[in-house]
DNA sequence: CGGAAACTTTGATCTGGATCAAATCGCGAT
DNA sequence: ATCGCGATTTGATCCAGATCAAAGTTTCCG
């Protein structure tokens, strides 16, 4: 057992895939009921504190994952401590980069979360065999991709504002069923962290989170917790 | 046939895949010499100026295609005419969304180029058939999703001189094989071309270029054509 | 309950890159 | 050649967001 597993798998607990909210997900909802059992098997569930790292920039990764619960970032830091979050994932995602062992990127808890845990090469055996696995991580891919893309064009062309509400309503998109215009939902990721998101500084964040709230767009509660009483005018921050 | 259909294909001519570029590229590679006769006969190549849309952002696209020859860039505009160049394409790169008809991007060509054009639906048919498309299409929008992060990393977290320094190294990466240390390649872009890229304004992107051939790093001979004498150097402009 | 550490907000000032303005260059057309 | 136009460079000034500094808040641990 390689160092990377048994950090990974000693704290896990069997899984049930059965009763699982991942069970429909990119991953599982592309398998067939033999290879659910395998992976099943083969797979354990694991809490993760907020702030602690899933894989490490520059490691190699023997393991995927699966987000059963709460928020994931994806992380760049550059050899003088820059950083800029590249990526946001939420349950039921998948975690974990096909065809390459080694990481470009840390992988990391942004809240309290759970992941279920399953060995790289079961799964890559699996997409060799399983057309539709293949297509359903592909698919995820180029979502992905077009979330990437998007962000690309926030960081390179909106002001400090409209990449605050972009953030905001990223999260509200992402966070629970909302009601007809309103949204409320907790921020999983901290000022620092929103900064490192948008490429600004923490005190900007917080000076545009002021704005927004002082301009009636947004209530924020006990920091974390953020209500838009209408969406459309979060939208419209966005220009687009 | 529709619209896009007859406005691409009636420019082009019929292709000989045997002796064609892209015949090991990501597409054609990974197809049967079946497959690869069927596709052939449903392909006609275009030449495409430098400066014209190959897929407007928001239409529906009925095509994909291959870069023969050429630089292409993938676009994000705003409605208020804001833009951000989100990624770019050599040959013999695939182009084109699998899955989504319409496109959130718009897709030109940078340089003089040809391309190869073929039919949406025939392609999608092929991959559902061969899993080895499927792998190789998933593996290319794989790579473009690390670019795009690294990229991100670029719009974020980088000053002026380093993102035009990240640019050049990236051209003179996918340009023409370099000699041990030393390379020369001319731009695809222009200077507004390259500010849409790095979310700069051009007057910067000058003023950075003159910067850098000032201080020896590279030398610039008609605007276009740059040569680099020592890729460490410019590497080091980087910092990683 | 107290107190320290971490996180967030707020204020004052500075600065890198934007904006505004004007040469300069190169190239195709006359 | 010369004109004219688009692309690029260069210069002067401005400002959004960074940096520096300090004061709340919240949490959590003894």
């Amino acid at each position: 057992m390689d160092v990377a597993r048994s950090e990974v798998f000693d704290a896990g607990t069997l899984v049930a895939c059965r009763s699982c909210q991942a069970r429909h997900g990119v991953v599982c909802g592309a398998l067939s009921s033999s290879q659910l059992r395998e992976l099943g098997r083969h797979s354990l569930r694991r809490k993760v504190d907020a702030g602690s790292e899933i894989i490490a920039q520059g490691s190699e990764s023997s393991f995927y994952s699966n987000i059963m619960r709460g928020v994931v970032k994806l992380c760049k830091v550059m050899p003088d401590g820059r950083q800029q979050i590249v990526g946001l994932q939420f349950a039921p995602d998948f975690v974990g980069r096909p065809f390459v062992r080694e990481s470009t990127l840390s992988t990391e808890a942004a809240t309290n979360s759970e992941i279920c845990v399953f060995p790289r090469n079961l799964l890559d055996r699996m997409i060799s065999e399983a057309p539709e696995l293949q297509r359903s991580l592909h698919d995820q891919a180029l979502k992905e991709l077009d979330a990437a893309r998007e962000w690309m064009l926030t960081l390179g062309r909106r002001t400090a504002e409209e990449k605050v509400a972009s953030l905001l309503h990223l999260i509200a998109t992402h966070a629970e069923p909302q009601t007809a215009t309103s949204t409320a939902f907790d921020l999983p990721l901290s000022r620092a962290e929103i900064a490192d998101f948008l490429g600004l500084t923490i005190e900007t964040v917080s000076r545009q989170m002021t704005r927004l709230r002082k301009s009636g767009v947004i209530r924020i509660e006990n920091f974390r917790h953020i209500i838009v009483p209408d969406m459309d005018e979060l939208e419209r921050m966005i220009s687009a």
